[in-house]
DNA sequence: TTTTGAGTTGTTCGA
DNA sequence: GTCGAACAACTCAAA
């Protein structure tokens, strides 16, 4: 029997520029491309999840790709090592390739993955695709991690001085791709259903790149986003093609959001324990008030706060929040309504279409004070300056609450004033003698 | 080892 | 309306 190679796409659904899927084309083998929804992970999802079928309509996309030469996915639902298992038995498979996830339940996988091969004597190799820089390749200069942003995002830039961007031309070595006759599910067959949200396309117009210092604080303005996120999420962008145009333009500003995601991944490979406590301990000690009914009406958009409503009603609706909003919508719940960062971040999970773990964690954790480079806790940001700095017009509230100037609009669950002082004198207790 | 300057994104108060 | 200080004190990074 033909010894093949698996390459095993995960959040890096693209033909093209893509590191494994590159090397593994390389090896000369038949390369057998599949895809595992993962149903550990499913399984905990709504039936109309819009990233399960945006990953769905990408697979069904790539699939299209391949059909010129009579190629297509071996996509499964399950398992992965029952998957892998299954595979183990069908075909003479010599050697597996993947790019890496850094996320720990990923790391978990893929060590458990990696086992069931060896023990079958299968290679597993992994690559650097998600990232510019990874693991521990931008550290100081005594070998441990960076917790401050700005030294970070010095050696980051230091490091890429004078080198080119990796390519990896995976798209013109297709060929090599194995015929095989697994049948391609259909949505309902992985227990979905279409989702009412789609993932808007992503700009990267050198005029938006050159711009976006000036435009990315106003929520009004949607031109003023790239909407990159769900993309570099699932790898329908490569972050090198989005580096290599944020560096074209000399502009420093949306490189710098780039850094940021390296950051906190960075920050989550080296302390992975943060998913779930506070990256200073002492945090972890406030007395969240944790009322549910407040919760309920944050989740809703009830809060009687313009601009806190019409971020979550943006998300509820289109499962994306424009950043400055973010800021304001998780300040408010951790400090007006004193409630657990950690209710914040699972609700932004479930909804948002760029969701990732490392900065979902790491900016909630900064919005609550308790992460790495966080804001003082005494940097309490008023809603009510907030829209009168970033949407004075009041487009974006008009546009998500166009009740918000009448008398049927809902009067606010806090009063500002006070609020302000109880998150203050709590903060102040619980990490009196000790902010660390 | 010690020292020094800096640290994403704010708000309030009083002069 | 504008401006600077106060809001805490600590840790980090690099020299």
């Amino acid at each position: 029997m033909e010894k093949w190679t698996v390459f095993w796409f995960r959040r890096d659904l693209r033909l093209q520029d893509n590191a494994g899927l590159y090397h593994a084309l390389q090896t000369g083998n038949r390369v057998l491309p599949i895809f595992i929804f993962d149903s550990a992970i499913l399984e905990q999802l709504e039936a109309h999840d819009a990233r399960v079928y945006f990953i769905y309509q990408q697979l069904e996309q790539m699939n299209k790709l391949l059909a010129a030469n009579n190629q297509q996915l071996a996509v499964f639902y399950g398992k992965p090592e029952a998957v892998f298992e299954q595979l183990l038995q069908n075909h003479a498979i010599e050697s597996v390739y993947t790019n890496r996830d850094y996320e720990p339940y990923a790391r978990k996988r893929d060590a458990s993955i990696h086992q069931l091969l060896e023990k079958n004597g299968v290679s597993f190799y992994t690559s650097k695709d998600q990232v510019i820089f990874e693991k521990k390749e931008v550290v100081k200069d005594d070998g441990t991690p960076y917790v401050v942003f700005t030294p970070f995002s010095k050696k980051w830039k230091l490091l890429r001085q004078g080198n080119a961007l990796a390519h990896y031309p995976s798209e013109n070595l297709l060929h090599q791709m194995a015929t095989h006759d697994y049948q391609f599910p259909t949505l309902a067959d992985i227990g979905f259903q279409p989702a009412p949200i789609l993932v808007p396309p992503y700009s990267l117009q050198q005029q938006l790149i050159e711009n976006h210092e000036a435009t990315r604080n106003f929520p009004a303005l949607s031109n003023g986003t790239s909407r990159i996120g769900p993309h570099l999420r699932f790898g329908t962008l490569s972050v090198r093609e989005a580096v290599r145009l944020a560096e074209a333009t000399g502009k420093e500003t949306f490189l710098n959001e780039l850094i940021w995601r390296e950051f906190f991944m960075q920050i989550l490979w080296h302390f992975p324990h943060t998913t779930t406590q506070s990256f200073k301990p002492a945090y972890d000690r406030i007395p969240w008030r944790n009322n549910e009914e407040q919760f309920e009406r944050w989740c809703q958009g009830k809060t009687g706060y313009a601009i806190v409503d019409a971020g979550m009603r943006e998300l509820n609706a289109t499962g994306h929040m424009h950043n400055r909003v973010r800021m304001v919508v998780a300040s408010f719940l951790c400090k007006h309504l004193l409630i657990d960062w950690r209710w914040g971040e699972t609700y932004f999970a479930k909804h948002l279409l760029d969701y990732e773990q490392a900065s979902n964690v790491g900016n909630w954790q900064w919005a609550a004070g308790s992460g790495v480079d966080a804001a003082p806790y005494f940097r309490i940001f008023n809603p009510m300056e907030q829209q009168k700095k970033f949407d004075n017009l009041h487009q974006y509230i008009k546009k998500w609450v166009p009740e918000w100037d009448k008398a049927s609009y809902v009067k606010p669950i806090v009063d500002h004033k006070e609020a302000r002082a109880l998150c203050l004198s709590t903060y102040k207790m619980a990490l009196e003698n000790n902010t660390m």
